[in-house]
DNA sequence: TATTGTTATACTCTATAACTATA
DNA sequence: TATAGTTATAGAGTATAACAATA
């Protein structure tokens, strides 16, 4: 297989999705901070306030321990930004939801993070389009005409 | 200033732009998972792996705190792939510098990255040259023509 | 006086294992 | 029995403040 190629086009691109991914979580790490949450605080609030969803949920999509999913929830828990429901379907489950500020702050977050758009604005339709799809295909997604 | 676009074009880039930065940190832990060793310690191997330096400049590239680098700099001179050695120049200073076996542990974590290289390999030359174009006015680095 | 690195402290995130309540 | 969530525990990263050695 010919994965690991070397050439010098190859490893400048390998160094600019480093710089974004550099500069993307920089960027996300101080909105969070902005408004006194963690990375992974903000993490949570901002997929609850796209659904609420059961702890165990929340941790398949933080790739994290359930045990862990506590501690975070606890605390969003405690600053009033989160709260736990009963599920009426099955007394075991819990759901995680933003309460009102937990949703004005998840979407106040949202609107700092910048980054990615920002820099967007200096590229055409154009410009954007063919990223995308350079995107879409690195990451082995169907193509525009696909799906 | 036209720098919050909300068209979906854009959020879609925004958004593949945000799996990328996931899965990259995904590879990056597991290829320093796959050697025991943190991102934190992976990150600073690295770096000293391309030049030693004293402990405040470390602090300095992974932004943090030049407390936290005594411990990341500690374990890994526990584990024999670090060492601290005197500056002949100012002895307040020490320069941390990897080990014959961090070294050679920082050239495997480097060829294990595969993640960035091996999607590209799904590319053109022509296709790498658009990204790598597109990226660089992204990050508003110098053109190709510029200096 | 200012700087380098360290220590002490407290908080958060993390995985593991054991526990409770429910299914 | 199996599953959802929690608790207990220990290790790691983080910031803050105070310290010793050196500049």
């Amino acid at each position: 297989m010919a994965t690991s190629r070397t050439d010098p086009l190859t490893l400048e691109v390998v160094e600019l999705i480093g710089t974004v991914v550099a500069r993307y979580y920089e960027e996300y790490d101080e909105a969070a901070a902005a408004h006194s949450l963690t990375g992974a605080q903000a993490r949570v609030l901002g997929l609850l306030s796209l659904e609420p969803m059961p702890m165990r949920r929340i941790a398949q999509k933080l790739k994290c321990e359930p045990s862990n999913v506590t501690g975070i929830v606890d605390r969003l828990e405690t600053r009033g930004l989160v709260e736990r429901r009963p599920d009426p379907a099955d007394r075991r489950v819990k759901l995680a939801a933003p309460t009102e500020l937990g949703a004005r702050t998840a979407q106040q977050l949202r609107d700092s993070l910048t980054f990615a758009r920002e820099p967007l604005a200096e590229l055409s339709d154009e410009d954007r389009t063919m990223l995308r799809d350079l995107l879409r295909r690195m990451l082995g997604e169907p193509g525009p005409s696909a799906g």
